[in-house]
DNA sequence: GAAAAATCTTGAACTGGTTCAAGAAATGGT
DNA sequence: ACCATTTCTTGAACCAGTTCAAGATTTTTC
């Protein structure tokens, strides 16, 4: 829980009873290696925040059965379908667990609650989502512009804590390269 | 300027005043046609809302010269770069008008005067940003698990009003294709 | 409304990356 | 510690999409 408040003060400020607030919306889960926190076709009923471990966002070709990984979400990240959350229609999305892990959940009500309770939080989701859509904005840019080696690069830099707590055929994917060809691209020398 | 209230409305409602409030914050800009709103290199000023006409938002190669698409945006959408205009550091994104336009201005400043004085603003902004992030998240994951002609058939079904306001080979670049594969497939029958 | 510029089309040669397959290495569960 | 499972590697055949080139068409500008 301290991950999570450590996050938000990095862009507003909190006291020990907005703390005290917060806390009391939130949830503990443990989640087992494999463990799903959403599964396409129900309601995203949480919005996690990611304590410790690591998860995986995917959704499943219904013909061919191919796991295509559109987001991984470690400690100090969140891990949702904001759309199926906020909505509460059914998500198309999966959200596993890759290692053990543990995330803070808060419900839809209780999220609509904590915001009345303390608005200063709107902005500090504000500017967390404004810096996600950065990301993502650069994410389509390099997958457009640039060719697997030069992304797999930019992403070593980018997340070196990722390199080591998710399987590389995961970040393959996430990247949008096969998993044959991000082990050739290691094999080079000239990393 | 109505089209802003009417698109802000759609997630919070609006008294008269607060749109006067709203009205004082903004300023009406036209571009020529190939007009820079942004250059690279450049800090994002303002923060723009599309009223009008079509604009582009691309990355140039250093090397190469080419122009790489990240995103469109036509009226009713928000055309800039978050990161550079909440950070006010340089931006590498040029923001340039397709057609002639219209665009709604503000700055940082006025932004943040904006929202002290309207606090109920920052749940807009956080609400669009989450439509935003789920918008993206999905082109990510069509641009990796589909191919072109795919990519193509979900675009026009998604932004039937693009096709007709920008030029095919934009459109190519947006989708991650080059314009000679987008032609062809736009010759096939079965579209 | 003519000239210039921008956009679109088509074909041929090529290539970055995929798919398939099968074995090697690492990791997890009990 | 062992066995089962997961993950990683390597090579060969293949292919979706790129690049290059050159002409056709449309749109803009003056």
């Amino acid at each position: 829980m301290e991950l999570l408040f450590s996050n938000i003060q990095r862009h507003i400020s909190l006291s020990e009873e907005d703390k005290h607030i917060i806390s009391s919306f939130w949830t503990i889960k443990r989640l087992n290696r494999g463990e799903h926190l959403l599964s396409a076709g129900s309601v995203c009923r949480y919005d996690a925040f990611v304590l410790e471990g690591s998860l995986k966002g995917y959704i499943t070709d219904a013909d061919t059965g191919r796991e295509e990984i559109v987001f991984l979400a470690v400690a100090d990240w969140w891990a949702s379908d904001l759309e199926s959350f906020h909505t509460q229609h059914a998500s198309s999305l999966n959200i596993t667990a890759i290692t053990p892990a543990t995330v803070a959940l808060i419900s839809l009500p209780a999220f609509n609650e904590l915001l009345e309770k303390l608005p200063k939080l709107e902005k500090y989701f504000r500017i967390i989502l404004q810096y996600h859509v950065t990301a993502l904005l650069r994410r389509i840019y390099y997958r457009n512009a640039h060719d697997a080696k030069s992304r797999y690069k930019t992403f070593l830099q980018q997340y070196p804590a990722l390199q080591e707590q998710i399987p590389q055929y995961l970040i393959a994917s996430y990247l949008g390269i096969s998993a044959e060809m991000l082990s050739k691209i290691r094999a080079q020398k000239d990393l």
